[in-house]
DNA sequence: ATAAGATATAGATGTTTGTCTATATATTAA
DNA sequence: TTAATATATAGACAAACATCTATATCTTAT
């Protein structure tokens, strides 16, 4: 979980997460939109996918990282939970 | 809401927000918690205070530290809506 | 087998971050 | 008004981070 919330503190990747909500992408894809290089992308990519965040699958000389969706759930609830409250006093 | 991932990367200030959620605390409440400096607890604090995700009350001596509920529900809904994913292809 | 394209990795560098010590500011108690 | 307590701020420093260039690895096409 702690991978989890730091990958999601750079803005950068936070919008790849949002780019791959809409279809899995190949680096190339993704490198389209952004304006640093693709090493900068690939370290990015990596820190995802070791936060769980993303998954990986090669087609021919093509990676796409796509959503990992059954983990994406499991985070969303620690997130809604991080943002519960109750009964306070004070 | 750039400012509340950052907040959100940092494990003490997560543990911060949960304390919190059970109750204010003060400064010196919060300090017990926690093994680094008040120094330190105060600028932690301090970014919590910047992103929206606590507010402040001085009660004689004391500054009282709270959550922002108002703005919390609202980040609630942005953290939702990131984890949030429909009708994607490929 | 070789070249070209896609992606990852290594190493360097400047910036940001978390922590510390020391000190300043604000409030209450004596 | 002075001392004590609570909190914030300033400045220093090491570790972590985002980025870059250069190069390695893997896959396909020629």
């Amino acid at each position: 979980m702690e991978n989890v919330f730091k990958a999601l503190a750079d803005p950068n990747r936070r919008k790849i997460l949002e780019l791959l909500k809409k279809r899995s992408m190949s680096v190339t894809d993704l490198l389209e939109h952004f304006d640093f290089t693709q090493a900068s992308l690939s370290h990015h990519l990596d820190i995802l996918k070791r936060a769980n965040l993303v998954i990986t699958e090669r087609q021919g000389q093509f990676i796409f990282y796509s959503l990992n969706l059954s983990v994406f759930e499991e985070i969303s609830k620690a997130m809604f939970n991080l943002f519960q409250y109750e009964n306070r006093k004070h």
